[in-house]
DNA sequence: TCAAAAGTGTTCAGCGTACACCCATGC
DNA sequence: GCATGGGTGTACGCTGAACACTTTTGA
């Protein structure tokens, strides 16, 4: 019987020249009052010097992919409840010019202000706003596009929102992110009528001070309430 | 200065032990008459004797990913134009017994009259019916489960059901087909109004016969008028 | 004439969208 | 008093969900 020697059937040892380098790679969303940014380093490998590129990194032997994302992002941050998600695979043999590089892309989102800058190499280091970006080395501006565009689907039925503006925030506040990430206007009334309905922003019997308007109410997010409602699998959390 | 070398920033070579084994595995899920089956074979690769993988394979050192499941797919039907779809890596150092093999697992949705069984391994190859699948090699459970949910959240905004159909469908095979697929019940009246109002089946003016109740009409699908809005950017297709 | 599936309409509730005016504060 | 952003309500159209009876055919 002839039999096709198969990694999910009948194999008996893996060949050093079938294997190849695997890579992570980061597109670290970064927001504050400026706006969307996206944490971008400088590439000095040719043909890409005076490129910037995004984090990323091998993968070493004994961790998981998820391990090397943290890995990659707490290089630079002290944050513990790290978000990210995984966004597809890059395989073209040409793609990196070292050779045979992989590389599976995440994307991640933080707060900029949490964001702490610790070593030499982080005079590379940039935050770059969304709309800035130009050329990136390697592949790096199409898994740019593709993160982006999955954040934007993501965004609209997650809570990731919250956890980057302030403990206390306003309304407009919360508009204005959302403005801001899916690069959309969106009506006041509807999104705070919309806001209200969920019945998950805390009322904190608190304004804003020191502002020469109105001062807006204050809200916190109930991550508590959400939790135990996406448990039970009962709450459409769409914005 | 001191640098930290990285794949995206600086870096000479790419070493050997860095390495690792990369493979494809692919849920080919299938339909026909008698439901939504997914093709597995034999695994007897210790410790899973006797039990059934996914179909999959390394990634050779000069192919991409879609290229590998191309190759995976192709090995066993003559299909062109075949549909998948990347779910997500795996990445557990021990999640194969030969030594650290991370894979990327794929969805693939045919009709299974359309699949050609054709060489000698073939003997250990089945269409297990969807609810039938207990245990299987290596993570394989997880990558089912996890491509199922994938699966069935595509098929509601992509028409990928009507090329399982036979060309020319009753809405009640249409309606078969979805609830087969996700499992769960639709009214009819509902769905006919819901197939109608998208305005993309073409009524052939024919009707079963030698059916021993009342004869149903025929369509098919307008595909080209389906591409046609989808490029524009202008159809809301959810079922 | 019976069994079996085909075919057909209406009502209701919820949700997204569009839209304009008065309010509270600091300067 | 004026500039600035805060705060509010209504009306309309679309969509999903629930629900029952008549029609056509072969046996």
């Amino acid at each position: 019987m002839t039999r096709v020697k198969n990694i999910n059937t009948w194999l008996t040892h893996l060949t050093q020249e079938s294997k190849t380098s695997l890579s992570v790679d980061c597109v670290i969303f970064g927001y504050d009052e400026e706006g969307l940014k996206v944490l971008l380093i400088d590439c000095n490998m040719p043909p890409y010097e005076g490129k910037k590129s995004l984090l990323g990194d091998l993968v070493q032997m004994n961790e998981t992919l998820e391990d090397a994302v943290i890995r990659v992002l707490q290089r630079r941050t002290t944050l513990t409840d790290l978000y990210f998600e995984e966004v597809k695979a890059y395989s073209d043999p040409n793609r990196h010019p070292l050779g045979r590089v992989v590389t599976i892309a995440y994307y991640s989102f933080i707060k900029i202000s949490d964001y702490k800058i610790h070593d030499s190499e982080d005079k590379h280091l940039e935050w770059i706003p969304i709309n800035d970006i130009d050329e990136l080395a390697f592949d790096h501006r199409l898994i740019l596009d593709e993160s982006y565009k999955s954040l934007k689907k993501k965004i609209r039925n997650h809570p990731i929102g919250f956890t980057l503006l302030p403990e206390k925030f306003t309304l407009m506040q919360l508009q204005n992110f959302y403005e801001t990430v899916l690069q959309i206007k969106m009506d006041r009334r509807n999104f705070r009528r919309k806001l209200n309905s969920l019945d998950l922003l805390i009322d904190l019997n608190e304004i804003q001070n020191n502002v020469s308007h109105r001062p807006a109410k204050l809200y916190s997010f109930d991550f508590k309430k959400y939790n135990k409602l996406m448990e039970k699998g009962l709450l459409n959390f769409t914005i």
